[in-house]
DNA sequence: CCAAAAGTGTTCATTCTACACCCATGG
DNA sequence: CCATGGGTGTAGAATGAACACTTTTGG
């Protein structure tokens, strides 16, 4: 296929068979996979296109990237201005290169998956207000571009990262029952676990504080309030 | 940081501060990190740079993305031109996008990591055999860019993998010992294994198969060889 | 009292770990 | 016969899976 492409002078100094200022004719952009967690299901923030290309479609909330930005900058800033919140779990997940995926020139797009509390998530501009929202992810509707693909793959590093790192209490509000981790994670992994064997090891992991305090106006024995324990690094180790 | 960036219009278009065309401005490089093992230690595939910038000095062997090409197809072509080889175990293991990364402009290269079977690796052309050598990963060089930072990560990519896909074997010769696998694996993951319980849970996976075959001159019992059974399916999980 | 979900204890099976021991070969 | 590393068995600990049972609330 590219049987002629690089070739090389006698210093091994590459010759490129076209001028090469004809590389630097790519753009950049971000597009943020932005999960949620409310009632029993998982949720993606997506957000509705204003402009051309696949205008009135869904798509992942995402931007090009800046000249004086680099990937995670924009990612940020992407967040930042949907969901007016910094300081959340961010991470890179995989980098998007067909050269066919953006019809306007070459695009290369980097993703980025966030876990947010969905409590905290107010949407920032009256005028981005309608174009926003939270879908199941179980209901999600066709994407533009190839962000069906990006989706999924954000979900396989999800799914990698809260089997090893406690990551996925972003997703849960400040106090949380037992019960509401055990759904979340049952919800990510797409398994069950057992609930005597899921709180055994929770439990004993130190990651949780319970609080003088119990859930409320409910038909049966209130739950325990937990919040995570304030040591708690990123890097430390939760297998489920 | 970025306040002043993006504001979008009454149907949520966003409106640049810049022309549209300023962004198209960017190139795309990959970076492969080539893994060997030989001996008792595990190797990385560096290039001494023949061209500015950064005359001289060695690293990761990689090349500007064409204008035709996606990310995967210009390390598949990289790693091609460089080893020979065809149908190796590669994957694309992350983004760098400093803004000051390449000092001939904005540059942001994605990394992929490869695994090869050394003995298999022949170097390809006369005029790059004098630039091109096998490193131990424990006596790496200088490296141009942010190429340490790019080998590093590669090996953190490559450390997650191989606990829990079978994807080790690509590093070992046709035909090998326990012994072999277990050396690398103990390189790999930067720990120590013990002999029986090791060979315990390999024997168990099937992903081996006896060969009617002894090791040879050797001044102790000879050890079994096996090959990777042909129905290993990448994909196939194997935790060690 | 009942339904519903919280919360706990016990048993059994599986897996992990450490370590001791035997085996085959070259010198 | 010795040194060297190949190869195996077993006992005890740790972990995981299954499930029964008790507790506390609202209705």
């Amino acid at each position: 296929m590219t049987d002629d492409k690089p070739t090389y002078d006698s210093e091994g100094r590459p010759v490129y068979s076209i001028p090469f200022n004809d590389f630097f004719q790519c753009a950049l952009s971000v597009d943020c996979v932005i999960f949620g967690f409310e009632g029993d299901e998982l949720k993606v923030l997506l957000i509705k296109r204003g402009a051309e290309p696949f205008k009135g479609d869904w798509a992942l909330p995402g931007d090009l990237m800046y000249p004086d930005e680099d990937l995670r900058q924009a990612a940020t800033r992407v967040l930042q201005d949907l969901t007016g919140i910094e300081n959340l779990f961010m991470e890179q997940s995989a980098t998007f290169s067909n050269v066919d995926r953006h019809p306007q020139g070459r695009v290369v797009t980097v993703s980025y998956y966030a876990l947010v509390n969905i409590e905290l998530y107010k949407p920032k501009a009256a005028s981005w207000a309608s174009h926003l929202a939270w879908h199941g992810l179980n209901d999600v509707p066709e994407l533009a571009f190839d962000h069906k693909d990006i989706l999924h793959r954000a979900m396989g590093s999800l799914r990698k990262t809260v089997s090893t790192r406690p990551v996925g209490f972003n997703l849960l509000p400040e106090k949380f029952t037992l019960k509401d981790v055990q759904k979340l994670y049952e919800l990510i992994l797409g398994r069950t676990f057992d609930k005597a064997n899921f709180r055994k090891k929770l439990l004993s992991s130190k990651f949780l504080q319970p609080l003088n305090e119990m859930e409320r106006d409910v038909a049966h024995r209130p739950a325990q309030l937990y919040r995570l324990s304030e040591e708690v690094d990123e890097s430390s180790l939760l297998t489920v």
